[in-house]
DNA sequence: GGAGCGATTATT
DNA sequence: ATAATCGCTCCC
């Protein structure tokens, strides 16, 4: 079992996206009625990250990933779905952790009016059904999740989640060199979890048949 | 000023 | 396999 452990802080996301990617697994994630055991995340680190928003540099939609670390990143994808990023990493860096899947484990029964008819292990199973499942919208992009009256809240596993049972592999959907597996193995998931998405390679820039 | 393109998902 | 759908980026 995964009780809840202490709430984490800024200084707990001050790293690099990485290490805070492997921290967050197990932990879990806070909206109201509803908490969320993270399962599966992705790094974006720096601006020569080719799979990051921030790759070369900073623009309005991508400041937050800059800013301190402890805060939301919302952007919109396919102009249909919300994904939420946990910004990490030290003020002026571009560093956040896509939060691609989770098992609801507080407020189901709003989840399920959120989702009817989802079977529950899909509930937050991928980065879109991931903010429907919590309720994260654009307007939450620069939200808190550490600090005094913030909206959303951390907790750490009560018992550390065993380096054993922590994966990594390429990023979901990344095309291009930012999906490269060798260079960029930057996606963590727990091992024997429903949860995790199933992987997608990043669709090629042309398709012929 | 506008074309092109996604860190995706639900449906055919 | 492919439509849905829109903000950002980049190129005229």
């Amino acid at each position: 079992m995964s009780g809840q452990g202490r709430r984490l802080t800024g200084g707990d996301l001050a790293g690099d996206p990485l290490t805070v990617a492997r921290s967050l697994l197990g932990c879990h994630l806070v909206a109201g009625p509803v908490a969320l055991r993270l399962t599966e995340v992705e790094a974006y680190w720096g601006v020569d990250d080719p799979g990051s928003h921030g790759y070369r540099g900073m623009t309005p939609r991508t400041e937050v990933m800059f800013g301190p670390a402890g805060r939301l990143y919302v952007y919109r994808s396919y102009g249909v779905h919300w994904c939420a990023n946990i910004v990490c990493g030290a003020k002026g860096e571009c560093a956040a952790v896509l939060l691609r899947a989770g098992e609801v484990v507080a407020g189901y029964g709003v989840v399920e009016q959120r989702r009817p008819g989802v079977r529950r292990r899909d509930l937050a199973r991928g980065p879109g059904r991931l903010t429907r499942a919590l309720g994260i919208v654009g307007e939450d992009d620069g939200a808190a999740v550490v600090g005094r009256g913030a909206p959303f809240v951390l907790r750490a596993p009560a018992e550390p989640v065993a380096a054993e049972r922590i994966r990594t592999g390429p990023r979901v959907g990344v095309s291009g060199p930012g999906g490269d597996g060798e260079r960029y193995p930057w996606r963590y998931w727990l091992a024997d979890e429903p949860s995790v998405s199933p992987y997608r390679p990043g669709r090629p820039r042309v398709r012929r048949g």
